[in-house]
DNA sequence: GTTGTCATGTCTACAGCGTAGACATGGGGT
DNA sequence: ACCCCATGTCTACGCTGTAGACATGACAAC
């Protein structure tokens, strides 16, 4: 008794996607996403060489409802949106969330939106080099904050810690008062540095004569 | 025929953390490394409550050769030195160095290491609450370039793949031209531009009549 | 119609994992 | 002499990813 449908490999990715959602990124072992379709374990080998490759369709997969930012819009509302939507989709799969930061997805939407992020450094006026550095700082930012945000609600939990610590100091609040791991206020300070680093090298880069 | 000596925490984590230098991340199970002290897998559970736990040791551990700042030092440098610090302890324990950047080791050294950086950000002139949102910044930054330059080594490396993506562009230099993914330099920028963003952020700060 | 090829799904089995729970042992306090 | 408790050992359970042999059914060539 085959399943009903013919088993490819978005139907895979699709219920290995849901199942992440329901029950949770261990969940989604083989033996599960198998069960999900009615199917054999071994027959997800068939469409998928092993479980990372599975796990990297659902990561691209969870990404696909992210929209290619507006190009009309200046570069920096275009980074923050663009990585700002990504962080959302991602939280939106609190399963698969947590591999999509160790491990970008690069097929594609994952490469869409990368290249959307490139697109505008470039338009700030960076050198190609320098777009490379400042994209791989924002996705490795984009990641680490991700993995923040994934783990911030869990029992084993080790950021919300840093809290304790800096509440220990000499001259600050007690912890309640300060912004919460993982918080998307926290997630958008943190690019903000960044962008704002970024503009400044562009300027640097825009007058290298004039000032200096 | 117990082992030589009375088998401590310390004992364990050094012992593990030896075992991942020599063979990798996924060789610290239990199971090795208990055979590394030539005791049973059990007795490790003695004393960890379990292997997350033990791993947060080794982790930890592997932070403890990272010294603390001159506090002379101003805070940009200051905080230069800390991370690149920490990274290269990271590094120089591959096989650890992916459970420090999912999980910042809070204990022993990892405390005192976030202590230096808060320091040094509350020293720059931020408010409080800022201080918080940098450091994690700061931190997550760090454990994302920790993760790329870890895995942009091994053959399941996605990272270099955005190179690739980068270099189908108009107007790049081809892939070879690049920086490489995960390399100090790539770390340093994506450091400077988050410094460079958070003296902004503290001139402002200390600014707010002035300039309006 | 027959035959061979190929993709797809199934079955069994293996080596390995983390760890629960019962048991052994030996030292220290009463 | 007694008990207790910390420490280490042993066995066993349920789970994992996946290798390799086998079944089945569609389709092309003759």
């Amino acid at each position: 008794m085959p399943p009903r449908a013919p088993l490819t490999t978005e139907a895979i990715a699709a219920a290995a996607l849901e199942l992440g959602d329901r029950e949770g990124a261990e969940a989604m072992t083989m033996r599960r996403i198998a069960a999900e379709l009615g199917c054999d374990p071994m027959a997800l080998y068939r469409h998928f060489p092993n479980r990372q490759a599975l796990l990297d369709a659902v990561a691209d997969l969870a990404l696909a409802d992210v929209p290619d930012p507006d190009p009309h819009q200046a570069w920096e509302p275009r980074l923050v949106t663009v990585l700002v939507s990504i962080r959302s989709a991602a939280l939106r799969h609190p399963g698969i969330a947590a591999h999509v930061a160790g491990r970008p997805p690069l097929q594609r939407h994952g490469r869409r939106l990368a290249v959307a992020i490139i697109g505008a450094l470039a338009e700030a006026g960076l050198p190609p080099e320098d777009v490379v550095r400042a994209a791989q700082a924002l996705i490795a930012y984009l990641a680490a904050a991700l993995a923040m945000s994934v783990r911030a609600g869990q029992p084993d939990a080790r950021w919300h810690e840093l809290r304790a610590v800096i509440s220990t100091l000499p001259g600050t609040p007690p912890s309640d008062a300060l912004p919460v791991t993982g918080s998307e206020d926290q997630f958008q300070y943190g690019l903000g540095l960044l962008i704002s680093g970024i503009r400044v090298e562009a300027e640097h880069e825009r007058r290298p004569l004039a000032s200096g």
